[in-house]
DNA sequence: ATTTAATATAGACAAATATCTATATAAGAG
DNA sequence: CTCTTATATAGATATTTGTCTATATTAAAT
């Protein structure tokens, strides 16, 4: 029943750290390595490799790796699908948890 | 130049627990009282408390205080314009920091 | 005034997390 | 093979955070 908050949260909590805010900024005009990222930071290479990772891993950035490389992307598909349960959540939609309040008022 | 992250990140930490993301989604339905939205969870009354304020204090969600009753509602300004922020970040914008990119290329 | 009911606050605690340093791995160049 | 460079992993640490119990506050009702 509450799967689609869970399926939901690990991108929330991905974009919800400033700095992975910004390198999605940074990705969303194409495609970038992260030695080139790394240089719009005041923190180490470990950190943005940790940062990456959990972006790459909510699904929200695609990553290429390409010899000593990684180009990272953004995933379009999943930013709005992202967009769209955002939009359905703070919407009165058919799915909306509302709708089982008549069992929960008989209980 | 980064305010624009700050400004939102607040709302996007708000939203990353998933019992808070659930709460968003019961407003969505119109405004609904404090103690009706404890009957949705497990956790106790000073934890739905914390979610609250956290949830008001982001801007996503108004209170409005009535005798011993406090009546929530979804702020559907700010929630449009939290979607808006979201969808300009993953799009490649004027405003996009990689439009800076050539200062911090020379330097 | 006293009681009851809704909400808030204080303080404690465990789990998660952002960061670092040090080191390992992987891959291309000479 | 050896060196260099890009990235990953391990382990440590400080901070944040979600939750609890206990208690305080607030406001209505009797």
């Amino acid at each position: 029943m509450e799967e689609k908050y869970t399926k939901n949260i690990k991108k929330i909590k991905a974009l919800s750290d400033s700095n992975r805010l910004k390198i999605i900024d940074i990705l969303s005009c194409g495609e970038k390595c992260a030695c080139k990222i790394l240089d719009d930071f005041d923190f180490t290479q470990p950190t943005l490799s940790h940062h990456m990772k959990v972006l790459v891993e909510c699904g929200l950035v695609n990553v290429r790796k390409e010899g000593l490389w990684n180009h990272y992307s953004l995933n379009d598909e999943k930013c709005s699908d992202f967009l769209q349960f955002f939009k359905e959540l703070v919407t009165d939609t058919e799915e909306c948890i509302c709708k089982d309040e008549i069992d929960s008022n008989s209980k």
